[in-house]
DNA sequence: CATGCAATGATTGTCAACAATCCACCTCTT
DNA sequence: AAGAGGTGGATTGTTGACAATCATTGCATG
């Protein structure tokens, strides 16, 4: 009948709430509340949690409870350390094979990007940015970078989800794509990584430099 | 009372029997044996064991039961590309941070690893080595590179518990850890990176290498 | 002899009840 | 009034029982 564990769907709706701050950082996840929510009793919903709690997302106060975590500035700049080291090696990983099928769904991933910022549609621009360093990790065929990476888009996305989808420079934004793309068409394994690193950094500053506008705490 | 919960260290014990082979690849985890063996029920159980499928050391077959994951030739590349990827961001994070106290942890790492060899305790040198790839990694501070790498760190030790410790070679083994430590300690970045994937690359040459003497499925 | 099928045993999946712990509130004492 | 201590309610932690599913065995049938 099911084709997939109960724990794991209760697991993706779980993740999905953090990211989009229906569970907002700190709250503790009620059991009663949850379980009810999701129709399912206390035992599977527990071992979905059990699963977030591995992925670092929920953190766990014995006898007490389980509360979706925090981040401060630095788990913030520890997101993108972490990014820079999975997607970089996905990139280089790509840049070497030099697999056909690989960049033409980065180029179609790009496009997506182009032509939401001329549509002038924040949210879908943040979508297709999401979308493309998602078809990145997973062209490069890695199981383990893929799983590692799922989980750091989870904790970008709860940071961008509180920014409310507004760029600070969506020009500069797809540029930056497009140039990780040329760089890894032309099989350059030093420029790919130098750029994938430097998106990052962008990325960073830009979060960083919005959080600071919207008077955010995070 | 207890600090931990119960899940952790049901987990934690889980990860130590996957590594020690004595959960063997491919081995159907019972329920029932394995809360006996622990002295708990079924429900902590089962959420320990969903912190492993998590991390992708169990694999689950709805209604049939959770196996341990079996690591063919490609997997193993999987996971030096992974640790590659985490280390190595780990690494150049030490180099660019100049911290003394890193400096001298994986210097004295180092050193068990030459006392080991000096020795001839290839058990010995197995542990040291894992232990200078924890501290490396630990040094840099990264909470979730060093989540990542626990994972990893167990499947390699997979890998390497059916060879029985037994190392091809040391010399040039401990030589390698050596010289990341020089190219952390002179700050410089490119290089760090670069031993740091060299090593993977020798280590993965060595295993794949001493796998194939063993006549070894893995 | 091979194949389909039903019964059976074993295992996983789910649940609700019980125990243990924590938290907030109140009271009593100094 | 401040603090210690106790009490009630709510929440988490654990367990055993029950339901559902799967694998196996044996049997009947073409």
């Amino acid at each position: 009948m099911h084709r997939e564990s109960t724990a794991s769907v209760i697991a993706r709706q779980l993740r999905t709430a953090i990211m989009e701050r229906t569970l907002q950082p700190g709250a503790q996840l009620s059991e009663t509340a949850l379980s009810a929510q999701f129709g399912v009793s206390r035992g599977p919903l527990r071992e979905a949690m059990q699963r977030l709690v591995q992925e670092g997302l929920l953190r766990s106060e014995p006898n007490r409870g389980l509360f979706v975590i925090e981040l401060d500035e630095a788990d913030i700049r520890d997101v993108y350390v972490a990014r820079a080291a999975v997607e970089g090696a996905a990139a280089t990983m790509i840049a070497k094979a030099r697999v056909p099928a690989a960049l033409r769904e980065l180029r179609a991933a790009c496009e997506a990007m182009t032509k939401s910022l001329e549509l002038g549609d924040p949210a879908a621009l943040s979508d297709a940015d999401f979308h493309f360093h998602d078809v990145l990790v997973q062209c490069s065929g890695s199981r383990r970078l893929a799983r590692m990476h799922q989980t750091l888009i989870v904790e970008t996305r709860m940071c961008l989800t509180a920014l409310e989808g507004t760029y600070q420079q969506p020009l500069e934004l797809v540029e930056e794509h497009n140039q990780i793309v040329d760089a890894i068409e032309a099989g350059d394994v030093k420029l790919t990584l130098k750029r994938v690193e430097q998106h990052m950094d962008e990325a960073l500053r830009r979060l960083i430099h919005a959080e600071d506008n919207d008077e955010g705490y995070v």
